[in-house]
DNA sequence: AGAGGAACCTGATGTAGATCATATTTAATA
DNA sequence: TATTAAATATGATCTACATCAGGTTCCTCT
């Protein structure tokens, strides 16, 4: 469908917003953007913050994090190659809603707000990736919010694991599918809005029945077909 | 900040998303759009059917649903004039991935695939609104999300009362805000992922504290501050 | 390598809110 | 306007999950 123009500086990403662009232009973008280093836990931008730019996640993994009045903090969101983060604020909030952090080493490109928006205004490729992108994660939003009120927590957790085993997970030589991913318990919890300790039973259940295993933080899913089953999904 | 062109069919709305067209341009997506009307109850489009163009609220209000396995419902978005749905799947997925019902009498302006994706590629300004569009619902999703995870159903109902009484109040003459908009306890009730009995019983608790009124559906504001100290937003 | 602190895990207990039941009010329809 | 159905309201009960508490294992940092 698309015809990905390889990005010098983002080498793993040919499913960018700018994919579409001629080597021309892309040289054009290149000049514009500035290529940053995260170690694990180090922020993007943080809630509350005024935002001045997008940025374009190369390599690693990046949460989008909410915290309430208590303290309490939320994941709303993943990212990882090829993802956009920080342009909603851009385009409608004085502020940012919400925090980024790397939860791994990651490498992330940031473009200058008054750049993006001329790269808008002169590329319909662009624009028309963007709302791509909005849409697809809309749409996973809302999906969440539904699963939080009609599904119980193993049913979430199900859809959780099934979720990333699509969007972070690795065929093994085995057959099985490994998420390349480590969460904390409690990240994986804030997730799917419940409890570390009630997430953690969930998971020690899912082990006890096979459908998954786990090596350190990380989770292999042995069986997904049951898992699509408990996930409890709508037809 | 924007010039409003009159859009002359869709009279109640200036903050559509062609609302920076010259009068000749508009001229021609007037060539391009249907007024359709909605009886309260119909449907403008079901989950799992194939989008074909998107919708363009010019009055009345529309409830967007997700059902779930077990055939619950789950209001995730309520859209406005000025509001557009069902432009997610048409971007992204192959089917609807959500149900769009009017809950009142509503006019909307159907715009066909082929004809929005052209002035996309040709209207800077209207993509821009569409991902300004986009982003405001991205972020009212978010925040929604982590309510669900931080908040009881207390300061949830507190926080959408608030919300909705920005979105659809009515100031009246005695200076309290009229909600003008007609939903059943019920669909207010998976608006905030709760149960109605749940739900009426704290409505009833605010209205024993005088924080709000009840005439018929319509729900009135009596003390925002207040309300607003128990929604416990952050900071 | 060894100390200290997270993160993980499991059991016991408490509770917010779901569910069930039923009465009452409001709205739709004939 | 009568009839019926749907929405509202409130009480009683039950349960899924949060919270608290304790132990163990895994990291990280010096």
């Amino acid at each position: 469908m698309k015809t990905p123009t390889k990005c010098e500086k983002c080498p793993s990403n040919s499913s960018g917003i700018f994919c579409e662009l001629s080597s021309l232009e892309h040289e054009d973008v290149d000049k514009h953007k500035v290529i940053n280093k995260y170690k694990k836990g180090q922020t993007l931008f943080v809630q509350g913050n005024h935002p001045f730019g997008i940025f374009c996640i190369s390599t690693g993994n990046i949460k989008v994090t909410k915290v309430g009045a208590d303290g309490k903090e939320s994941i709303v969101r993943l990212c990882h190659g090829g993802d956009i983060i920080g342009h909603r604020s851009l385009f409608t909030e004085e502020h940012y809603t919400a925090t980024a952090t790397a939860i791994e080493d990651s490498e992330v490109c940031f473009i200058d707000k008054n750049f993006i928006l001329k790269v808008i205004n002169e590329k319909p490729s662009v624009s028309l990736n963007i709302i791509n992108k909005l849409s697809t994660d809309m749409g996973k939003a809302e999906s969440k919010l539904s699963s939080l009120h009609q599904k119980n927590v193993r049913e979430r957790l199900a859809e959780l694991l099934l979720v990333l085993s699509t969007s972070h997970g690795k065929k093994q030589e085995d057959g099985r599918t490994k998420i390349d991913l480590k969460l904390t318990r409690e990240e994986m919890a804030t997730m799917i809005g419940t409890a570390n300790e009630t997430l953690i039973r969930f998971i020690s259940e899912f082990k006890d029945e096979k459908l998954i295993e786990q090596v350190g933080k990380t989770i292999i899913i042995n069986n997904e077909e049951k898992l699509t089953e408990w996930a409890n999904l709508p037809y």
